[in-house]
DNA sequence: CCGCCTTATTTCACCAGTTAATATATGGCG
DNA sequence: CGCCATATATTAACTGGTGAAATAAGGCGG
């Protein structure tokens, strides 16, 4: 009962590449799988599966993983996505730091870099710097070759117009069209680049090996100083049009209410990202300028005084309030199964506050949709967002059941 | 780039399937074409496509539409769809009264009914009864066999929740878990039954004969008494994990504020829906009841009164500016390339006041993703909720490439 | 230790669908 | 009237998937 108007292309072969990339996404997330489970989970037939895997071993991005014994029958032989078969890197370009993570090709962490950037409004230029040479230090600090990694997600704090000529823009930084690649190209680096939203890293991130795992349709959400979000539709992160969809931070939630330093009004992001909610604090204490520390110190500290401060509790429940609204919109324009909070403040209020959320978020979505909606945290940490970058050329690694490096590169957006 | 966990299922003449979709989508769309244009726009070889539409015509799905003359060649004969395979109806439910409109293939209209329904909270039962018996007389009037339906499309005011047992809810007026189908079955209506949302019904019928036609992200907006929306992602009606997602009115667009009739507070609704765009209208008169007139009728009257009277001025401004920030919200989430206001109170309000809601959504917006969203008043009228529901079976039998009624019922939801 | 039994995997003959090349149809033109 | 250009149909080669049958690999009873 799709809407679809006319539809897609042709297909042929695609159809072989399809059922390589089936196996082989089965084989990545479902562990180490016998062809025979494997012709049973697929549909597949027996026939096919050994022949796709056959050519999957050859080509190495596969490998045996031990026999099962089977009620006095010949032993499955267990397979798997080789971790060896390469590497990925997934960069966090904050607005207060730049991360770098190395993984080999099933997500286990070799090697991290962090380099804090100039807070306020870190400039794109030394960020690229930062980038680079956190590339080259993980690839030295794992002692792997550099032509073993796949590619290098990077997830940025700003929403990425993908294609030709990829840009960047995220105006509360100040960054306007930004053209990443070119400037990460300029610095040296060659290999293969995914950039996408930092907040759609993360959800990616989570989709895979957090608190979405198993959900088709989620919404996971970004709280740290700004907001953001990742809508995921029936497997896929939606991008809309431009590849600019989700930008859940500067959507109105209080008509006509205060500034957003994205010069509208009312904005979520200006009640519940922790610029806003700090901001709300100090105004509420009579406005003292809370000195010198960071915002996560700063925020740690309202949770901390909540015990004791009637002011620091009526901001955090206000908080809860506004973020429950937000979230309820979600559920009533997305409909998800599952919304999952994140980034470093979301989780922190979470902690705590996860039950009050979760309550006004009911009061705020239809009843029949809400109940059918779980709302729960994040699960790995601020970690998630280099962890989805990771997952990017991993991705494109599965969606054309091939390494997306000789594959003529089809649809994957890698630059 | 695409997230994709694992993946769908397994593929053989599925393709076959899929290409005789393909063409037929092609056919149907853009109208007579020639084989040879049919190979151009797909894809697909020449050959195929002889061989695919000489099925399709043995089928008489397709029939031949004269020769168009080349420049001293062979002239090339025009295929299209035939308009007299079958017919289909709408139905749209709305709050106040059903309308059942009945067409042939290519949707040329043939017959057109409505019944009035007792007005504030029409019963399902009653509705019911008149969506049988219209659905018998368009038939009768147009004098068509029944045989040749292949289905009907019904348009109703809440969300429906798809699936075996499928499920109505429309709280605002009262419909709790409403089986539809059941009760039109047990109303001797034994056509093929495709039941939704009428915001996604409309949102179709300007998909694919209205503003939307050629956009392939588009968010269709409904304002009538209520307010509704039908976001369609990548040519497809999203509809979230359970049919539900789309629920744009009940969003909260002012933390706090008034209560809107689905209990919550701040809703959009509330703000937008012509009967909450009027009681702002009463109340900055003083609170005057206007007595007897219907909600179409006091719309019109405010809306002529703007020239004159300041407090109905005022009011229309601000409802612009409300659904300006609903729809910047939109924007902001859904990154589409258009977005098409429709609903009789949006076409009505739209006619005049189109400008400011298009600079009040400019200043709720980011500017980026603003920049490349066109805003666009509906085309189809407040028929396009009956037109739109008439599409649906025509979209299973495109889908499917064949009858729906005889290719085993695989995805559509024909009941 | 041998042959039987069970279950997993591979092999093989066959089918469906696509494509490129080739053949045929159709009308204009010299 | 035969040639040319163009559109459509036909055909042979190839790819990929499937079911049935064959083969592999252990366990087990004797």
């Amino acid at each position: 009962m799709g809407t679809r108007m006319p539809a897609k292309r042709t297909t042929v072969r695609d159809l072989r590449r399809h059922n390589r990339s089936l196996l082989l996404s089965k084989l990545y997330f479902d562990g180490p799988l016998s062809r025979h489970e494997l012709s049973g989970l697929t549909g597949l037939s027996a026939a096919t599966v050994s022949n796709v895997t056959a050519e999957l071993g050859e080509e190495r991005l596969i490998t045996e993983a031990g026999l099962v014994e089977s009620d006095g029958g010949r032993p499955r032989v267990l397979l798997r996505v080789d971790p060896a078969y390469g590497h990925v890197a997934g960069v966090d370009i904050g607005e207060t730091g730049v991360k770098v993570e190395l993984f080999d090709l099933t997500m286990n962490r070799l090697a991290t870099v962090e380099h804090p950037l100039a807070s306020p409004r870190p400039n794109a230029g030394s960020a690229v710097t930062q980038v680079a040479s956190g590339i080259r230090e993980v690839i030295a600090e794992s002692g792997i070759d550099e032509a073993t990694v796949l590619g290098v997600g990077v997830g940025v704090p700003g929403t990425v117009e993908q294609g030709e000529a990829l840009r960047v823009h995220a105006p509360t930084i100040g960054w306007e069209e930004v053209p990443l690649t070119d400037l990460l190209r300029a610095e040296g680096v060659s290999l293969p680049l995914f950039i996408d939203n930092g907040a759609k890293t993360q959800g990616q991130g989570e989709m895979w090996f957090g608190a979405g795992r198993g959900a088709r349709h989620a919404v996971i959400v970004l709280i740290g100083s700004g907001v953001g979000a990742a809508v995921v539709t029936d497997g896929t992160t939606y991008r809309g049009s431009t590849s600019s969809a989700g930008e859940w931070g500067h959507t109105t939630i209080v008509y006509g209410g205060q500034e957003c330093r994205c010069g509208s009004r009312g904005c979520l992001e200006s009640y519940v990202g922790a610029e806003g909610v700090l901001a709300r604090y100090r105004k509420a204490r009579g406005g003292k300028p809370a000195a010198g520390e960071d915002e996560q110190t700063q925020f740690a500290a309202l949770l901390e005084a909540a015990g004791k401060s009637k002011a620091a509790a009526k901001v955090l429940e206000e908080t809860a309030g506004y973020l429950g609204a937000g979230i309820g919109n979600l559920v009533n324009l997305f409909n998800p199964e599952r919304i999952v909070l994140g980034g470093w403040a979301g989780l922190a209020l979470g902690e705590e506050h996860l039950p009050a959320i979760r309550r006004s978020a009911g009061e705020h979505a239809l009843k029949h949709v809400f109940d059918q909606t779980a709302i729960e945290l994040g699960q790995l940490g601020p970690d998630a967002v280099a962890i989805g970058a990771a997952t990017l050329p991993v991705a494109a690694l599965l969606e054309q059941g091939a390494d997306p490096r000789t594959a003529g590169s089809k649809r994957g957006t890698a630059a």
